[in-house]
DNA sequence: TGCAGTGTTGCTTC
DNA sequence: CGAAGCAACACTGC
């Protein structure tokens, strides 16, 4: 049986496509590029729009530093994606919100008619304009491209944002430090356990759904999987950790670790477009419990799930099944 | 029709 | 000092 809508799906095996990406859909994306682009040389840029996009470092930097680099390995951090280069260069993206990456042969970007030469990949306002595009890239949401880089194979890897609040940075070494002080620890490293969690929520005074999301606590869990960890471990959002019972921090740990290692394994489930999935077929409703789906039956007790706002996000429970 | 909602991060504010 | 609010952005839905 197939859990997940469509546009959930990686939808053709040379484009990578997940929405609103939290730990597992980084997971999942950078396991496909571990796949898919390791081993392969980035011969040059040959699209950028952005000034945003690039921050750290100049684009003409940026452009000249990336050139000939060899592609080693492709890691996640928290919901960074770091791809390892030569040179001990690190490729760093982050997607936040609506970013993707696209991984594409270049042969079906030429646009011949046009006169591009085939390193000439032909964008226009942020759109593909080559001729025999794939189907997949006249979607409306692979219409924001701000960054393509040249492969070595013939392919390229385009970074499109509908939004513009992705980042991409190109970092030496260093910068892995510079995280591991900036973020707490990965949820599903064996380090993360009990006691380590424990001292985490004691150290923390608000709300138990704001503890789960601050990134300098645990690493990579937003606001989809928070919803969906705190209903499985049948607490309120709204409760503040210094209610917590000793058997519910428990169940809250046990939540992260199994619904992160159960969406990865299903190569992700968040989605933020609704639209996107309503109406169609598939089994994507059966892993969603709460998140998004305020006035629908808790699947659990049948009762309506609330939503309320919390921490200026939109926050989903029960209000039987979570005490 | 305009404006609130959507969510990640980091910066500003209190 | 730490929590809360908001900007960045573009599009959807009411």
């Amino acid at each position: 049986m197939n859990l997940f809508a469509k546009e959930d799906r990686c939808v053709s095996p040379n484009l990578i496509k997940i929405k609103l990406p939290e730990l597992p859909e980084v997971q999942t994306i950078v396991n496909d590029l571990d796949k898919k682009i390791v081993g392969k040389k980035i011969l040059g840029v040959l699209y950028c729009d952005a000034k945003k996009l690039i921050k750290e470092s100049s684009f003409e930097k940026f452009k000249k530093e990336i050139k000939n680099k060899k592609i080693l390995k492709a890691e996640r951090r928290a919901k960074n994606i770091l791809v390892h280069l030569s040179d001990e260069k690190i490729l760093s993206v982050h997607l936040k919100m609506t970013g993707h990456l696209l991984i594409v042969k270049n042969s079906k970007l030429k646009a011949k008619n046009l006169g591009a030469t085939s390193s000439q990949i032909i964008i226009k306002n942020g759109k593909w304009a080559g001729n025999n595009l794939p189907k997949e890239l006249k979607e409306p949401k692979n219409q924001f491209i701000h960054l393509v880089l040249e492969l070595s194979g013939g392919e390229v890897l385009a970074l499109s944002d509908m939004r513009k609040f992705a980042e991409v940075k190109l970092v030496d070494n260093g910068y892995l430090r510079i995280l591991d002080q900036k973020l707490g620890p990965e949820p599903l490293d064996t380090g993360f356990d009990i006691k380590c969690f424990k001292n985490i929520i004691k150290s923390s005074k608000g709300k138990i759904k704001q503890a789960l999301m601050d990134q300098s606590k645990i690493s990579g869990i937003g606001n989809t999987y928070a919803d969906e960890i705190l209903f499985f471990s049948g607490v309120r959002p709204d409760r503040l950790v210094g209610s917590l019972k000793e058997v519910e921090i428990n169940m809250i740990f046990r939540s992260i670790k199994d619904i992160l290692k159960k969406a990865i394994k299903l190569r992700g489930t968040s989605t933020a477009d609704f639209r996107d999935t309503e109406g169609k077929e598939g089994g994507y409703q059966k892993v969603r419990y709460v998140y998004q789906r305020k006035g629908e039956k808790c699947r659990k007790c049948g009762s309506i799930i609330k939503k309320i706002k919390q921490g200026g996000r939109g926050t989903c429970f029960c209000p039987v099944c979570q005490k």
